[in-house]
RNA sequence: CGGGGUGUGGCGCAGUGGUAGCGCACCGGCUUUGGGAGCCGGGGGCCGGGGGUUCAAGUCCCCCCACCCCGACCA
């Protein structure tokens, strides 16, 4: 592609309203342009940056041995209330009717469709397994669209199903998926890691998130730096300390006049927030009152107290609720209090020989509150929020708690959808049972960006080979000179050469000065840069720059055809 | 949904009630040609939309819309 004919503008100032380095550099270097809040076009250099990342998903799971469908994104209500989603997904979900006033949603994912494709066309054990995939747009009206093509509420996505016909074989589809969508974030040089993960609103049990890591990334994941132990925050678990043999001294009471938060206290007596004895009140569903209780340095998992109230649903006191218990005080409450039920600490609790906590009064404290003394546990859980540092439950190393965007994400579904869509196939007895699902989904759109939050330096972009619309940037510096026709006719024979070999090149034939080619050739990324000049031109060799690393060196001009044939295949952009 | 902010040319921004500007980009001319060149000359605006106040509104008031940021229960 001649660059003088490329429909592209780049923008020496972002838009304001690009917040993160993806969608800055994007936008500057002519591959998106934003539409409005969360939609955004993809121009050429965009589309076929898009269409590389889909080219090696497609593979993959081609190679996997999935199929490719392609289902409509208009689908139909009716769907998604049989699956009892049309509710959960709320105002999550665009939403259009028809003349007739038909109601419908632009698809946030696929799980109804697909399982009703395939209850309508599969029924017997025979024809299972079975792995369709789509690659198509997905729409989801996001609270706040935020980070740009990271939270968009339109997106690529690659979405795979499996059938099975019970739990054994869908952990070999499972497994499959799971090996597929290594070779897919390793293609595009993503440093990613697996993570363990809760199921969120698809539900399900088994389930893996790809975490990119990254900077801007929005979920913390945590992950061993001497083990591959791996999880999402809110999965993630520590080696809780060992218990510590309590103290002796009586728990006093002190005032603490208005100081109802854990740093307000403890800077208040000059102790360390993990001195104190955190102590968070919630009520379950069945009404009964509780504490969680942490070191005052750290924050409770959530999802952990569900699973330490053995999945009882719960919420922690807002406002309201402390209005009708005027026994807890809010700010003030001590893990002695008459007026609770349930009181979950964490193991660590036990590791301190007594505690700073509340007094159950407003304005008082008390200290040297002694475990199984003063305060007496119902259960004891992990239920502390894991922080760098922490120790790795199955290895005794370090823990550290990064960033990342969530790329891929794989799920052992189980029968779900297939009992309340009735997607059921036969078995060897004439029995019939609900299929057995996973379900796989990769940000097509999201790889793009988050490619780029990793590969990108001041100047602009850096893709990995595979990814670059191009293989070759090609600039000429013809200048006016007398040896302007000359650099000129040696560019385009290159260019010529480069196509005709299969190597996708881009050509900047231009009338611009050469500062200004450098810096658009910087800014769109490809990899290789391939520069000729009259002074290179008159020793016959042109100047080779790594987009990357900024490394140069020079090619006689009659071996440049050589060294990329070949390229072609490895890279098509 | 709550709070804050911003809407002026494609992008970035200035603009004090009195003729709408600057930089980049764009067009023409001359010069320049190995890291976002110089000079000269141009084109491009319903100042987000609607209502009001005023002799006069980009500017003041009211309503709406869009976009951005923060927050949405950790005592």
């Amino acid at each position: 592609m001649r660059m003088s004919q490329l429909f592209l503008r780049t923008l020496r100032d972002a838009p304001t309203d690009a917040d993160v380095d993806s969608l800055r550099l994007l936008s500057r270097a002519g591959y998106v342009r934003k539409v409005a809040a969360g939609f955004y076009s993809w121009l050429p250099l965009g589309s076929r940056v898009l269409r590389n990342v889909e080219r090696i998903v497609r593979e993959e799971m081609d190679a996997a041995g999935a199929q490719e469908v392609l289902l409509p994104i208009a689908q139909p209500l009716e769907l998604w209330q049989q699956s009892g989603r049309e509710q959960l997904y709320g105002p999550l979900m665009f939403r259009i009717s028809d003349r007739k006033d038909a109601g419908y949603c632009l698809a946030p994912t696929a799980e109804e469709l697909i399982t009703a494709t395939v209850r309508g066309e599969y029924s017997s054990y025979r024809d299972l397994p079975v792995n369709l995939y789509q690659i198509q747009w997905k729409y989801r009206d996001e609270l706040r669209p935020r980070f740009g093509l990271l939270r968009s509420r339109e997106f690529l996505m690659k979405d795979a199903y499996s059938f099975d016909t019970d739990a054994a074989n869908l952990r070999k589809s499972y497994q499959l998926m799971y090996d597929a969508y290594h070779k897919v974030f390793e293609r595009c040089a993503l440093n990613f890691r697996p993570v363990r993960a809760q199921s969120g609103d698809i539900g399900g049990d088994v389930n893996h998130e790809f975490m990119a890591v990254a900077n801007i990334g929005e979920d913390d994941f945590v992950w061993c730096k001497s083990c591959d132990y791996a999880a999402n925050v809110e999965a993630a678990v520590r080696r809780s300390p060992e218990p510590v043999a309590p103290g002796s001294q009586p728990m006093s009471k002190i005032a603490t006049p208005d100081k109802p938060g854990i740093n307000a206290v403890a800077e208040h007596l000059g102790c360390a927030a993990s001195e104190l004895l955190k102590c968070l009140a919630f009520e379950t569903e069945a009404g009964a009152i509780g504490l969680a209780l942490v070191p005052g340095d750290r924050e409770v998992n959530e999802y952990a107290l569900k699973v330490a109230l053995g999945g009882v649903a719960y919420e922690f006191l807002d406002d309201a609720a402390f209005a009708r218990f005027p026994r807890l005080p809010k700010g003030y409450i001590g893990a002695h209090n008459q007026h609770i039920e349930i009181a979950v600490a964490d193991p660590s609790v036990l590791a301190r020989t007594s505690w700073v906590t509340g007094a159950n009064e407003v304005d008082h404290h008390v200290t040297d509150a002694v475990v199984g003394r003063d305060f007496q546990p119902t259960v004891v859980a992990p239920i502390v929020v894991v922080a760098s540092g922490d120790v790795c439950p199955e290895c005794d190393g370090e823990l550290s708690v990064d960033r990342g965007i969530e790329v891929g994400h794989v799920f052992q579904i189980g029968t779900k959808y297939s009992e309340s869509l009735g997607a059921t196939f036969t078995d060897e007895n004439g029995e019939a049972h609900p299929m057995v699902m996973g379900c796989y989904g990769i940000g097509i759109s999201r790889v793009v960006a988050a490619i780029v939050e990793e590969h990108h330096d001041e100047a602009g972009i850096c893709w990995p080979a595979e990814i670059s619309p191009y293989a070759v940037h090609l600039i000429a510096l013809t200048g006016k000179g007398a040896t302007s026709e000359e650099v000129r006719q040696a560019a385009v024979a290159i260019y010529d050469g480069l196509n005709s070999a299969g190597v996708s090149v881009v050509y900047d034939d231009r009338d611009v000065s050469p500062g200004v080619k450098f810096a658009d050739a910087d800014l769109l990324g490809v990899p290789v840069q391939l520069v000729v000049g009259a002074k290179g031109l008159a020793r016959g060799v042109v100047e080779r720059k790594l987009r990357k690393t900024g490394s140069r060196d020079e090619l006689a001009i009659d071996a440049v055809l050589g060294q990329y044939i070949g390229e072609g295949a490895k890279s098509r952009g």
